[in-house]
RNA sequence: GUCCCCGUGGCACAAUUGGAUAGCGCGUCGGCCUCCGGAGCCGAAGGUUAGAGGUUCGAAUCCUCUCGGGGAUGCCA
């Protein structure tokens, strides 16, 4: 059920003898922004008017639309206000007959496309071997949440983890294990074992190049002191038109010293940090190269030398495991995971078809493909003969075209790559893969509570697991407290409260995540996430319950809810009972939109203005004390019509549902 | 230096892509439990959408400039 378009149809046969271009016209329909214009408007008068060759006004060029349209068995007749908006108003009928049609109908009344061409959507992609962090959550959830949205609407969906399993972080993990590791504890303990040595290698490797940077950052920092003194002096003599110009120096001098001081001191922190270890003290001068030597095992594994082929093939596994145990708890699944390792054999056939075709030429010894619309060329091959992840990325999608055939392929991943993929699909144009749609849903980072970006390096970062057990934990402090508890019959037991508490925990992550626009920052907050009240999952959540319990207490199948309605029919007899209908036949309309931007924030909306719409209703028309036999029956098919969709809508953005909490 | 993104009530975020009086939540203040679950509902206060111009019937949204914040920028991904 997608109100708009039906409307559209209606006004394209009425927009014909206004314009060619009716459908262009008729597309300017959409949900009112304020209840009292009525339901949808027509925007399409004023845009005609200014069109017009007799000169009409758009109220005039309205009301010659309004006269043409035949709208009598959806809408109330059409009003025209303001400049020209043509205000429409959905029949109680029409309202009703659409809620009894959809009962029972699991997929809540919206429409399936039809087409075979799939759509590929490549999210997640962490780097294996390192454990993942708080950074890793919007790629996976915004990409889960689309996938399984797109999925809903008919499309064919191909997801696909593009794993970061090939890349210097195995040099890190084998040099660990050839110098510090344990074979039979890794052997017995694989997991923490590696994430340890990994971590030891990363905090030295740092160190070197922390210590390396030391004097290049103090003569920058004294560069930028004579710069800020001498732009001062500039700012001191200027003159009017100058002045401007010299406190912009000045600033932006500024700026640069104390960048160069805040690295300087996180530098020497980080030294710091490792010579007064005991452990890792020693290690750092035993290791004087390790940063060189890190890089050199990699380079060995890429060469196929023996002994690192065989311990990757070891340690990837495990890497695996560690990951998967945390996309089993998050209900993640992919269809596919071809990592980066995979992609490895092919990468030497795609430089030198570029080299063959012209668009890869050499320059300082690396294989570049330069681009007109760009300043900085695409690097495909490193001076020292190693291939990048520009080169991955073109193999990653000529295989992708040839395997799957999609019409679209959306890359997951964060905005900061914006121009990495800008070069790809423009190098991908000109390379005759152009026959795809290839998007990348961008999008911004999470934040610290302070407002600044949750760094990687900044050593001290939440693990993404721990966040979990964070978020889980103070789920079942609020959902299972014991005053809470005395109210539940049967009592729950402690697998229920675990159940509950993982579902609202987990939730209130991913419904936080999505709740944002994707392309804007937001700063984690782990308490309000979980806070239960406001804008959350756990309200959504509730209101499910609420419904459950309802229809528990009225002990009413679906079956029966179905056949009531058809014996006594449906009619309003409250306000809420009409607004909450009309806002679940707007279910489609908000999945289209999440489609349209590749923004699941839009249904996230929907399922909280839902939600309140259903509080609204509930407040106001008791069910089971319904004052008739037909009331009672609308009523009881208004809930669950609302349970269906609310538990389907949260099913798409990847969160669960409990019957009761 | 060049390019990109952002700036919205005290806080944190929206705004159907140019539509009507800019919304929701938190917080603050005031109401509502003989009511299917109060994790709720109703109401109030709080805004020159960073600033200045421009385009338009109509601008948070498009253009120009200014200020402020962030990011990218040839051998990481």
């Amino acid at each position: 059920m997608h109100v708009p378009h039906l409307l559209q149809q209606r006004f394209i046969d009425a927009l014909k003898d206004f314009t060619d271009r009716p459908e262009q016209y008729a597309s300017m329909i959409r949900g009112t922004s304020d209840p009292k214009h009525g339901d949808y408007q027509a925007n399409c008068a004023m845009p005609l008017a200014k069109q017009s060759k007799d000169g009409k006004n758009p109220r005039e060029i309205a009301a010659m639309l309004v006269a043409k349209l035949e709208l009598d068995d959806i809408c109330e007749p059409p009003e025209i206000a303001g400049p020209g908006f043509i205000n429409l108003k959905l029949r109680d009928r029409f309202l009703t007959d659409s809620l009894a049609n959809m009962l029972g109908d699991d997929r809540c009344g919206v429409a399936q496309v039809e087409t075979d061409k799939p759509i590929v959507i490549d999210f997640s992609s962490p780097n294996v071997a390192k454990p993942m962090h708080v950074g890793h959550i919007r790629s996976t959830v915004i990409g889960d949440s689309l996938a399984r949205t797109l999925r809903f609407l008919g499309y064919p969906v191909v997801t696909d983890n593009h794993l970061g399993d090939w890349g210097t972080q195995f040099g890190i993990i084998i040099y660990g294990y050839k110098h510090f590791g344990d074979p039979d504890v890794v052997e017995s303990n694989p997991v923490t074992e590696l994430a340890k040595l990994y971590r030891i290698v990363n905090q030295l490797v740092e160190y070197r190049k922390a210590s390396k940077s030391l004097p290049k950052l103090k003569q920058t920092i004294e560069d930028a002191r004579q710069v800020v003194t001498e732009a001062k002096d500039t700012v001191e003599q200027a003159e009017d038109k100058q002045l401007k110009k010299a406190k912009k120096t000045l600033a932006a001098a500024e700026r640069r010293l104390a960048g160069a001081e805040t690295g300087l001191a996180s530098a020497e922190e980080k030294i710091l940090k490792v010579e007064q270890d005991s452990d890792l003290g020693p290690k750092a001068i035993a290791h004087a190269n390790i940063d060189t030597e890190v890089l050199e095992e990699t380079a060995k594994l890429h060469r196929g030398d023996p002994e690192n082929i065989s311990l990757w093939n070891r340690f990837l596994p495990h890497c695996k495991d560690e990951i998967n145990r945390i996309y089993a708890r998050l209900d993640i699944h992919f269809d596919h995971t071809l990592g980066e390792s995979f992609y490895h054999p092919m990468l030497a056939d795609v430089t030198a078809k570029l080299e063959q075709l012209g668009l890869a030429s050499d320059s300082d010894g690396a294989l570049c493909v330069f681009l007109p619309e760009f300043d900085a060329p695409m690097i495909i091959r490193k001076q020292d003969g190693a291939y990048l992840y520009a080169t991955t990325d073109l193999a990653t999608l000529e295989y992708r075209l040839t395997e799957f055939n999609p019409s679209e392929i959306l890359y997951v991943v964060d905005t900061r790559q914006s121009e990495h993929f800008e070069k790809l699909f423009a190098v991908a144009d000109h390379f005759g893969l152009s026959e795809v749609k290839l998007v990348h849903v961008n999008f911004g980072t999470v934040l610290g509570e302070d407002g600044r970006p949750m760094k990687t390096r900044s050593g001290t970062l939440i693990g993404l697991e721990s966040l979990l057990n964070d978020a889980v934990d103070r789920a079942k402090q609020v959902v299972c407290n014991p005053e809470r508890l005395v109210n539940f019959d049967p009592p729950m037991d402690a697998e229920e409260q675990d159940n509950i508490a993982e579902a609202v925990g987990i939730g209130a992550i991913k419904f936080a995540d999505l709740s944002h626009h994707r392309t804007s920052d937001y700063r984690f907050n782990l308490d309000k996430m979980v806070a239960l009240d406001g804008n959350t999952s756990a309200y959504v959540q509730y209101s499910y319950a609420r419904m459950q319990k309802i229809l528990q207490n009225a002990n009413a199948s679906d079956d029966d809810v179905a056949a009531l309605v058809r014996e006594h029919g449906v009619e309003f007899t409250h306000i809420a009972e009409r607004n909450l209908v009309l806002q679940l036949i707007r279910f489609e309309e908000a999945l289209n939109t999440v489609h349209k931007d590749y923004a699941p924030n839009h249904l996230v909306d929907y399922l909280l203005e839902t939600a309140k719409a259903y509080s609204r209703f509930n407040d106001n028309c008791h069910v089971l004390k319904a004052e008739s036999k037909s009331i009672r029956a609308t009523r009881l098919a208004i809930v669950f019509h609302c349970k269906q969709t609310l538990g389907k809508g949260l099913n798409l953005l990847g969160i669960d549902v409990v019957p009761r909490m």
